[in-house]
RNA sequence: GCGCUUGUGGCUCAACUGGAUAGAGUAUCGGUUUUCGGCACCGACGGUUAUAGGUUCGAAUCCUAUCAGGCGCACCA
């Protein structure tokens, strides 16, 4: 809709055109400034030209009017025009929103390391990321879905450590003093129990064994993690293991040239040469790469892929980090503003007003299983979806469980699943409701209507910003119109009966559309039995 | 100390990335409907957009400084 309006516009202007939302629905369905960016070339006034360029629109079929306010000039679309959409749309419903990008994207998130389950952090990123993808998928664009997996280094060290100590904690009674850093939770216990029936006692007791130990776990744990993904919805195209990566470091480096150089007997990265803080160690003293090496092998592999566009989703406290890889990225001869990074903040959470108590069984973490346990997958996504992810959030896990309009989620749903029972109620046919035409409707129905065939430009600019909080914002708005029209028009039985199904169709076509891209199917009831 | 980032009604968040009178929900108070769905709808109250300057037709948005919070400043991952 908004791309028609703007295409008319850049072929009579002969250049780009804002388009936006007037201040008031009663001014028309959009508008434009442009009159105030004209002013300084024909030294005219704003109104004087706002006035000119409206009056130059002749009649047309996508255009009922075109007015002059203020300097802006303001577009009413026409009911000819929305009804053909409308009946484009109900006929294609699966296209709906669709778009026709071709490029070729990958995108990095989660990248949790394997040393324990998800927590709510790691949720609020994976909630984003597959949000992205959904809408970028929709749009057209072809996007992998990519899991870095961290498991070298010392984490996993640890994470053998860390279970052999809880065995003999728990296991055996042993009693055993525990370090600071160590990790802890159910799932060790979990773990340790599998492994002494698995592999009998010694593989928890003798420290030798501890590697052997942990290259097993680590690989138990990536299947916790794919579980609590997949029980929000989530699910990966490739999974890339660090550990797959040094065999190609010395290629790697040395396609890095002169961006390496040697220095105390270690391998360093000049970085500095655009814009990090300081050069950075590759490769330790004894031979050893550092994380920072599996990195840039790894993004050296993502470039070598050929992909038009990169983006990775991290924990907003790796944005120290944004510079050393960039420069690599550089040094590698590729172009790092390929690369788009996305960083997601903290996230706390409350209930009735206290902070949320973690259980017993997660350590020192909320775990996301938790919480989908506690309010569901649907909503979980919801509420992070619904905030931009560069911002702290904090929540109360009471509020999304009440069923009334405090909770965008059941308001959303408890729309579509009017617009449903409507529907049974209703005695007219498909046929007799796809066919009705949308046209001389009073000024409520138009507004629906149009609200309702919004979600393609919502789409496109929810993903083309990133911003994917402007999808949940526009399902909230477009429910309220929803349930303001049902309160004050009667539908069954009056004389536009056939024509308000068809537009409450739409209604349905578009939340359902939306609530899809968000993860989230839409209900027909939302009674609980 | 340096760097990044955030600051919007009591609370949780928006604001089309520089556009019209800064909007929703919640809370508080008042009203409508009691039916096609338990629900929902309308109104009132609430703001110097952290503070002070600057840029221009126009600033919550861009620039500078200050204040406050968060995060980072590993040869850990």
């Amino acid at each position: 809709m908004k791309q028609r309006v703007q295409t008319l516009l850049r072929e009579k202007f002969e250049r780009d055109v804002v388009l936006e939302k007037p201040k008031d629905r009663s001014f028309g369905h959009f508008a434009t400034p442009i009159a105030f960016s004209l002013a300084k070339e024909l030294r005219k006034s704003p109104m004087v030209i706002a006035e000119e360029l409206a009056s130059s629109f002749n009649e047309s079929d996508v255009f009922e009017s075109v007015d002059s306010l203020k300097g802006y000039i303001n577009f009413k679309l026409s009911e000819n025009f929305l009804n053909e959409y409308a009946s484009y749309v109900i006929e294609n419903p699966a296209d709906f929103a669709k778009g026709k990008h071709k490029e070729k994207i990958l995108l990095e998130f989660v990248s949790a390391n394997p040393t324990g389950p998800l927590h709510i952090g790691h949720a609020r990123g994976a909630v984003y990321g597959d949000t992205l993808l959904r809408l970028g998928r929709h749009l057209g664009y072809d996007i992998t879905a990519e899991y870095y997996v961290n498991d070298a280094g010392n984490q996993i060290d640890l994470l053998g450590l860390s279970l052999q100590l809880e065995a003999q904690n728990t296991l055996f009674d042993m009693s055993v003093e525990l370090p600071e850093k160590y990790y802890r939770g159910e799932y060790l216990t979990d773990l340790s129990k599998i492994a002494n029936s698995e592999f009998g006692k010694d593989i928890l007791l003798d420290s030798t064994r501890q590697k052997e130990l942990a290259l097993w776990a680590k690989d138990r744990v990536m299947e916790l993690v794919v579980s609590d993904l997949k029980d929000a919805n989530i699910e990966f195209d490739t999974f890339v293991k660090e550990s797959s990566l040094y065999s190609d470091w010395d290629r790697v480096m040395a396609k890095m040239g002169d961006g390496i150089y040697e220095q105390d007997e270690k391998k360093w990265i000049k970085s500095t040469q655009f814009d990090d803080d300081n050069d950075r160690v590759v490769v330790r003293e004894d031979g050893r790469p550092t994380y920072l090496a599996g990195d840039i092998v790894y993004h050296n592999k993502k470039y070598e892929q050929g992909f038009d566009h990169y983006i990775n989703i991290w924990g907003a406290d790796h944005h120290g980090y944004i510079a050393r890889v960039k420069a690599a990225i550089e040094f590698l001869g590729y172009d790092s503003k390929k690369l788009e990074i996305q960083l997601s903040q903290m996230v706390s959470l409350l209930k009735d007003g206290e902070p949320f108590k973690m259980s017993k069984r997660s350590g020192n973490v909320i775990l996301m299983s938790e919480i989908i346990e506690e309010i569901g997958s649907d909503a979980l996504r919801f509420i992070f979806a619904s905030k931009k992810c560069d911002t702290p959030l904090e929540f109360d896990v009471e509020e999304l469980k009440k069923e009334d309009n405090s909770n965008p989620i059941y308001y959303i749903q408890y729309a579509h699943a009017r617009i449903k029972t409507v529907h049974k109620k209703s005695e007219k046919s498909e046929k007799e409701i796809s066919d009705a035409k949308l046209i001389n409707l009073n000024a409520d129905a138009d507004a629906l209507l149009f609200d309702a065939l919004l979600l393609p430009e919502i789409v496109e600019d929810a993903f083309n910003s990133r911003q994917v909080q402007k999808l949940p914002e526009y399902l909230k708005t477009l429910s309220a119109s929803l349930h303001k029209f049902y309160y004050d028009h009667r539908i069954i039985g009056e004389e536009n009966e056939t024509k308000y199904l068809k537009l409450l169709n739409i209604v349905a076509l578009s939340l359902k559309t939306g609530l899809g891209l968000l993860g989230i199917e839409a209900k027909d009831s939302v009674y609980k039995d």
